[in-house]
DNA sequence: TTGTTAAACTAACAAGCGTTAGTTAGTTAA
DNA sequence: TTAACTAACTAACGCTTGTTAGTTTAACAA
C-alpha cells in the first residue's frame, strides 16, 4: 500500500479553505500559500482544482450509501434504525467536518460526477423515506408527513458539520443519545 | 414612496443565481445575461456586486431579528413561543427561498457588513436559546441539552429554503402545524 | 560516481473577472 | 424646441484565475 500524504495533506487543506469560503472563492494560490509552496508545485500532486473537489465529496457520499446500506438490511425496529442513522451522521462527520462542508455547499460544482452525486443523494433520501414509511405501517413511528419527519431528520444531520467543531469536549456516544431523543421524542416533556 | 422596480428585479435575479451556484460563482456577466442586458448597464441600477449581496441578507437578518422582538416579549408560553418561531421561518422564507439561500451560505462575503451580521445572528441564537432555558425551568420543555435542542430546532428551520420551493401545494398553516408537531412531540407514537 | 526520480521552483499563458469611461437613443419637463 | 434625465450600449482597464512548460535541487539506487 502507497502511502500519498502529500496529496492527502493537500485535499485536507484544501476542505478547510473550502469551509470557510466555498470553493469558488478558494484559488490555487491560496491552497498553496497553506501548503507552504507555489500553486504549480501543487500540480505535481494533484490533477486539477476541480478533482480535489471530486475527491472530498465522492469518498464520503460513497460512504453514506454503504454505511446506510448495512441499516437497511438490519434486523432492527424502525427507531432503532433510525438512532443507528443519526450514529452514522455523527461518525462520519466528526471524522470529517470540513469535507462535509463541501458535501452540503458545493456539490453543484462537482461537472462530470454531479449526476452520479445526486443519484447517491436521492437513493439516500428514498432509502429513508422507507424506513420511515415502514416505522409508521408498525405503529412505532407517528402518523405525521413522511417528507416532515425526513426534513427535520435530514437537516439537523447535514447541518452537524457545522456544529461539531464548536463542541470541543465531543462525546459522540452522548451526542448520538441526546440528539437521537430530542429527534425522536421531541423536545416537550 | 419610489418604485425602484429595475433595482430590486437584478437583486431578485442576482439572488437566484446566487441560490444556484454561489455567490463567487455568479460573475456580473451572468446577472446580466439573466436581465436581458449588458454587465456594464447594471451599474446604472447598482453600485457593486459587493452591494447586492449586502442588500439580500441585511434585509433578512433584520426580518428575522424584528419577528423574533415580537415573539420575545409576547405573553405566551414557552411552547407557544416555539411554534411562533417555527412559523416566522416558515412565513419568511416561503416570501423569498432564494435570498434565504445567500443568508445560509454567502453571508461570509459580506466584507464591511460582516461584523453586523455576525452580531445580529449571534443576538439571534442567544434569544431562542433563553426561549428554551424558560422552558425548561418551567418544565414546558424536557430537560435534554439546551444546545442539542438550539442546534436542532435552527438547523431545520435554516434548511427550509430548500425544502419549501419543492412543495408546490404550500400550505404555511399546515406546515407550521406540521412541523411544530415533529420539531416539539418528536417522531415517536 | 552516475543516473533516476520526486518535488519544489520561475515564468508565462489565455481566459475571465468586476468595474469605469464615454457615448447614444428615447422619454419627459420647461 | 430645447434641455435634462434615464437606461441602455461599446470598449477597455488592470487584475486574477487555473494551468502548462521548462528548470532546479536534493535524495536515493546502481
Amino acid at each position: 500500500m502507497k502511502l500519498e500524504t502529500r496529496k492527502e495533506e493537500i485535499i485536507q487543506v484544501a476542505a478547510a479553505l473550502f469551509k470557510e469560503k466555498g470553493y469558488s472563492a478558494v484559488t490555487m494560490r491560496d491552497i498553496a500559500t497553506d501548503m507552504g509552496m507555489k500553486a504549480a508545485s501543487l500540480y505535481n500532486h494533484i490533477s486539477s482544482k476541480q478533482h480535489i473537489l471530486k475527491d472530498i465529496i465522492i469518498k464520503l457520499a460513497e460512504e453514506f450509501t454503504n454505511g446506510l446500506a448495512k441499516i437497511k438490511n438490519s434486523e432492527a425496529t424502525s427507531l432503532e434504525k433510525m438512532e443507528a442513522i443519526v450514529a452514522l451522521h455523527i461518525k462520519i462527520t466528526s471524522s470529517n467536518t470540513d469535507g462535509m462542508a463541501s458535501l452540503n455547499n458545493d456539490w453543484m460544482h462537482l461537472e462530470e460526477k454531479l449526476e452520479y452525486y445526486l443519484k447517491l443523494r436521492s437513493d439516500y433520501e428514498n432509502d429513508v423515506r422507507v424506513i420511515i414509511k415502514e416505522g409508521i405501517l408498525k405503529k412505532e413511528i407517528a402518523d405525521v408527513s413522511v417528507d416532515v419527519i425526513l426534513f427535520s431528520m435530514l437537516s439537523t444531520l447535514r447541518s452537524l458539520y457545522l456544529w461539531i467543531p464548536k463542541k470541543d469536549d465531543l462525546n459522540p456516544e452522548k451526542l448520538t443519545k441526546d440528539l437521537s431523543k430530542v429527534l425522536i421524542s421531541g423536545m416537550d416533556k
